[in-house]
DNA sequence: TCAAAGGTAGGAATTATTTCGTACCATACA
DNA sequence: TGTATGGTACGAAATAATTCCTACCTTTGA
């Protein structure tokens, strides 16, 4: 059953978020690769993971060369474009689409380190420049 | 089977975040007025909303007023500690903590609106004056 | 050659989320 | 009083997400 949604926007739930900074970070790879990676940050098994790049392949999220016995698996859309989709809806649900209501959170968040700030801060005077 | 959890974070769903928004915005209120709001953006029966906030009740998100036949539901955490959370946990798992790539996403955004760019400027040059 | 190692495929169980039907209770008013 | 109206409670179904077991296929090396 490959329900490939091909103009449909790339909705990752939680786990197939984690699979796609992954894939961001270390570029196309197999299962094992990715599996590995994964368990730095927690347990997991490997057909678990598999399982989970089999489903991306067929929600359209991934797409995989079957070419070797290893298959070696990709993302479809850049990371760029997916993040800033979701960026997007995370703006839109949580501050109504409102990016500086989320800039002042940012900026009054405990969280937020000064070097974060200090980053910030001459990001925008880079931006003031032009 | 009373759930509350009073310590973890709250996480709220996708339909438990549109009910926080709607009390958020009106204050503590009825399951019939959060149910009319709800109906501005989409369809929804009334027991479904009802039973969404039967469950946050017990999950501990929301506390709930039934001295009287119409039950009054409130938030437990203010909106801006509830946000605070929700924020940091999406600038984690989408920029492995870093506001300023956050800040980079958002300036670069298309979806950012020149007026909203605007917003952030005045906002980013106030706290440069202090 | 054949067994171990390491792949993929696919089903199935569990839990979370979403949705709504039905039962039942209280109030108001004809 | 008794019926319509409008509440809450509860159960159950449907779907999505998560997890892992088992079967089976390739490769490799003793």
């Amino acid at each position: 059953m490959n329900m490939k949604q091909q103009n449909k926007p790339i909705e990752p739930t939680k786990s197939e978020l984690e699979i796609l900074q992954v894939l961001w970070e270390i570029g196309p790879t197999t299962v094992r690769a990715v599996n590995d990676e994964l368990l730095k940050q927690k347990e997991v098994n490997y057909t678990t993971t598999l399982k989970f790049m089999q489903i991306m392949v067929d929600k359209g999220m991934l797409k995989r060369d079957e070419s070797k016995m290893k298959h070696v698996y990709a993302v479809v859309e850049e990371e760029q474009e997916t993040k800033a989709h979701l960026l997007d809806k995370f703006v839109d649900s949580m501050y109504r689409g409102s990016a500086s209501k989320l800039m002042m959170q940012l900026l009054g968040n405990k969280k937020t380190s000064p070097e974060e700030l200090e980053e910030i801060k001459k990001l925008l005077k880079s931006i003031e420049e032009q």
